[in-house]
DNA sequence: CGAACAATTGAATCCTTTCAAAGGGAGTGG
DNA sequence: CCACTCCCTTTGAAAGGATTCAATTGTTCG
């Protein structure tokens, strides 16, 4: 499996409470007490970890039809709107009859992808990857919005923003992409950007061994 | 919360079956179906995840007392001996009168104490951390074994063997251990060595926003 | 005692970061 | 409507940290 920002998915029931944000407005913040879990309507999410020593790290973007903050005791994350929002809130309860424990366990398997991300990937496997699963995310290859910044890209692939922009830069020069404007790119050779990511086989991932 | 090796206990209750297996043996491998889970109870266990790509990742080293191996569905991992080693092997029926979804989202917070040593700690503080924690899973500060080769340590904190092993080097030329062989190892400034592994202040790690 | 393997150490290379500065839009005020 | 400012992005150049390549040392086990 690659990687792919947390896509659990829970099927919709009766609404609850509807959530309005702006720009850079807090839903959330690490240290607060859980009070139900929230699906994305419209807009994107990113979930934030702040550290002492003043470094900041994306752990996830959320698109819509993604679920977030089940977890149930305290948060461990801040959670901050990128573009403007629309939520669904809904209570723990309702979560249960749902999906008892699989979301925790789709959670960790995406994470296990994340790991690999940050620890056996490049500068140019990790962007690329990222730019392939915006494409995925939103289902087209052109005109693809990049709502968040190259500071956000950067915090969450573990790079600085100029490494994030330079090999963009990189990624276009070589034809594998295309930028019209800082925030909106196209898929020019999709094989070539798998490539670049490292997922040219599906099988790249976890390899499965023979059993005996 | 520093970095430390996933650390979920379960308190025993009757031993289904004892398995001994001796130094780099199997427990399981990636891609099996599960069929039940195991606790430590003598020796060191090393979790693995083997890629197309040749390269090798170990998740979690489990020590004594240490349980594994709670998902039901497929084997993510594949767990292997690193020394001699003694399990109890439980069915899944066994856990769930236990707690019930806590385990996941145990190991989901020491993933991400993980996620934050391999994305924002430098080789000197990803050493320190680990060994500082072989220390504290022992007890004491003396004579602490390394039952895991340069290789394993390296594979575990992506990093090179060179690095792991020129920085263990370092930490002893600066005081701050004794190596005595290259499989044990004293702390010689427990307060320098955390300072080295960058936990100087417990509030380090994930930041807690004053509520509003 | 020698073979085989693990660990250590040195030197050069490479990739990312850091430091520094220029380019480019969006919004404001003259 | 244009000039100016601010901020984000891009790009250049130098520095740094870990890896890679290469070789030595050390340990275990026949």
């Amino acid at each position: 499996m690659a990687y792919q920002p947390s896509a659990v998915r829970i099927p919709l029931c009766h609404p609850s409470l509807l959530v309005h944000l702006r720009p850079e407005g807090t839903i959330y913040r690490q240290g607060d007490a859980a009070n139900g879990w929230y699906e994305v309507r419209r807009g994107v999410v990113r979930a934030c970890r702040y550290f002492a020593s003043g470094d900041r790290h994306l752990t996830t973007f959320f698109y819509a039809g993604d679920v977030f903050g089940i977890e149930r005791e305290v948060r461990e994350e801040t959670m901050e709107a990128v573009t403007a929002v629309e939520l669904v809130r809904r209570d723990h309860a309702d979560i249960d009859k749902g999906s008892p424990n699989g979301n925790l366990e789709a959670v960790l398997r995406t994470m296990r992808g994340y790991v690999h991300l940050l620890g056996h990937r490049t500068a140019e496997q990790r962007v690329a990857a990222f730019l392939l699963t915006l494409s995925l995310r939103l289902g087209t290859s052109t005109g693809v919005p990049v709502p968040m910044s190259r500071t956000d890209i950067a915090d969450h692939l573990r790079l600085t923003m100029h490494t994030v922009s330079r090999t963009i830069s990189l990624l276009c020069s070589r034809k594998l992409i295309a930028m019209s404007g800082p925030q909106t790119f196209s898929v020019l050779d999709l094989k070539a950007l798998r490539r670049a990511a490292g997922q040219e086989h599906p099988w790249d991932e976890p390899f499965q061994n023979e059993h005996h």
